[in-house]
DNA sequence: TGGCTATCTGAAAGCGCTTTCAGAAACCGT
DNA sequence: ACGGTTTCTGAAAGCGCTTTCAGATAGCCA
């Protein structure tokens, strides 16, 4: 590096602040900021002036000072359940997509499907001074609610709809239920789940019960032995579809809590020796990067988590600003059909 | 909610800071912090009625007073090329893991392959005020050093080893070699490539260099029309393969910058007829969830994610408070052997 | 009980920025 | 050239916390 002036007489100690640009510039401080936030009625020459000692300098305007004045910290904190979800992680980077635009930043925190871990994640956030916050469902601790009416900064629950809080979601039930009722359409009368833990998940919970319904409207059951809770993943997925085998009669259809999950179910089924769709249509959530390619192509409810995300951010970003916003925004999940579905085999009863 | 006292007392306006709370307990503010920091000599019934009146007040500190006050941030930035790509959210998480411990929080962003949206990204970090850095690979623009020193944070790289910056990774060309020599001993002689994008992409770059350097160890070359660049993905796997077979005489091997282009190569390879490890055998990068239950389960090369997100974490921290620390961390990657590899066909010359 | 030390505690001075407010400078028409 | 505007600018007052420093209090022994 070459031994410019100005990096010599910069004492690696102390990084410049306003009033060294001040000085340099020839102005007052205040003029200083006036530039430095675009704010109009400055001459053109002292911009100028101020602008190059800033740039002589290098000088970074203090994050905190600057929160601490304007009372904005300019980010947003997001609790996810689980920061390696595919889904959370796309919403998270729609939501970081739309803060950025309106000069926000994000700061993501795991809450590993604990209500009381979720609350931890979300008061460290709160104490940090987010000016918003994105939670994901609509079960969370009550302590928590308190907290955030308490600092006043807007919320929004994301991937399921609330009938009490700010939301952008869809409704589970009714997807589940779709995905049901297409299953049925095509014939099947044996039906399983194979869903990820339901404990504080508001969300596993509505699919199995939407699915449930749907059954019962066409006078059918979800057989107990047929309903299976697993920890998520394709190993889950392997183990949930040999619990349901173990449990009797098997199911002709299986509606799957994740692609991970319904890719598992299909391994285990291969196995097994049952044939998708012949002996087994198979049905997952998210349409992950991977569900068109598997073998076969698998029939998947599709969430638009980067609508989701997009929508979030731009729900907080206008509370944030102070301008109105409807409080539930629904986006529509989707199902998307492939050839892992196909009527039941004749005599499979 | 039940309309205690202390709720309506609290002018939803304005939260508490520390003088309410120092009012409330009879005590000056610097006792209140003195007790909310966990600092000793404050006589026991004060620090009761501090905690107390916190309690009551449900007083959270102001972060960014605090941040201004203690020059110091509690929180790490890092940049990582894709937010959405499981290594990077393996590191990230782990990365945050440690520095939850030690009480900082990790903010992320995204640079989308991009050296100048690196810089962009990283400024907006450094000016937030962040305490530490993590950066992936050993290529970054030249202002974002100038910068990073300027501002006195410690700063760590990761994935990559580098002869100039501190960092957490393993060496990319020697692990690609690793793989290269293990198809060669099972009689490989031509071998393919298909790689991520390479341009500012000192792991992709060194991979390939590696591999060719192992062939070229063997009398062997990598064929240009093996030497494939696809942007990421399992479609972009399928491209690649497809593009590869066009170039002429096909390849007996393939060695693949993740285990989605593997699983897109695989399938292209399927669909030609073509049939793995027979006809061609595949090593994917990343050992990612679904390897192990690929058809056939994929060989491919471990990085260990998680250990470098744990050594990145502690390595800032340690750098952080002050503590000497070694400057670089190799975490080496591993070659694990699964059923997509196998010698070639006898026939395959 | 007095005097000395060991503990506690509060007043006050920042941290570095934004923003108000009043004064200075520039501009205008006559 | 002068009063009246309009436009700029800087001094200074915070924002809410931490931390120093000196004074107050408690504890102890003789």
């Amino acid at each position: 590096m070459l031994n410019l002036s100005d990096d010599i007489l910069e004492p690696p100690g102390r990084s410049p602040v306003a009033l060294d640009v001040a000085r340099r510039a020839g102005v007052s401080t205040a003029t200083v900021s006036r530039v430095l936030n675009g704010s109009a009625g400055v001459r053109a020459d002292k911009r100028e002036a101020v602008m190059r000692a800033a740039q002589d300098l290098g000088f970074v305007a203090n994050g905190a000072a600057r929160a601490l004045s304007t009372r904005r910290f300019m980010a947003v904190g997001a609790v996810v359940p689980n920061i390696e979800n595919e889904a959370f992680v796309r919403v998270l980077s729609c939501v970081q997509d739309r803060l950025r635009q309106a000069g926000y930043t994000l700061i993501a925190a795991n809450a590993g499907y604990d209500l009381e871990d979720e609350l931890r994640e979300a008061t460290f956030l709160l104490e940090r001074g987010v000016d918003g916050l994105m939670l994901v469902g609509d079960i969370h601790h009550p302590d928590l609610y308190a907290r955030i009416t308490r600092s006043g900064i807007p919320m929004v629950q994301t991937f399921s709809l609330s009938r009490e809080h700010p939301c952008v979601g869809f409704d589970n039930a009714a997807s589940a239920a779709r995905a049901a009722n297409y299953l049925m359409d095509l014939g099947h009368r044996r039906i399983g789940v194979i869903s990820g833990l339901r404990k504080d998940n508001d969300r596993g919970g509505a699919r199995v019960t939407g699915i449930a319904q749907a059954l019962a409207a066409r006078g059918l059951r979800l057989a107990p032995e047929h309903d299976i809770e697993i920890s998520y993943g394709i190993g889950g997925g392997r183990d949930g579809f040999r619990q349901m085998l173990a449990g009797g009669r098997p199911p002709t259809a299986i509606i799957c809590g994740t692609d991970q999950i319904a890719f598992g179910a299909m391994i285990e089924a291969r196995a097994r020796g049952l044939s998708v769709p012949g002996d087994l249509s198979v049905i997952g959530h998210n349409d992950s990067d991977f569900a068109p390619f598997l073998d076969p192509p698998l029939t998947t409810i599709r969430i638009h988590s980067a609508e989701i995300g997009h929508a979030a951010g731009d729900h907080l970003i206008a509370r944030i600003q102070g301008r109105p916003m409807v409080r539930l925004t629904e986006i529509d999940a989707e199902l998307i059909l492939r050839a892992s579905t196909a009527p039941p085999r004749l005599d499979a009863g």
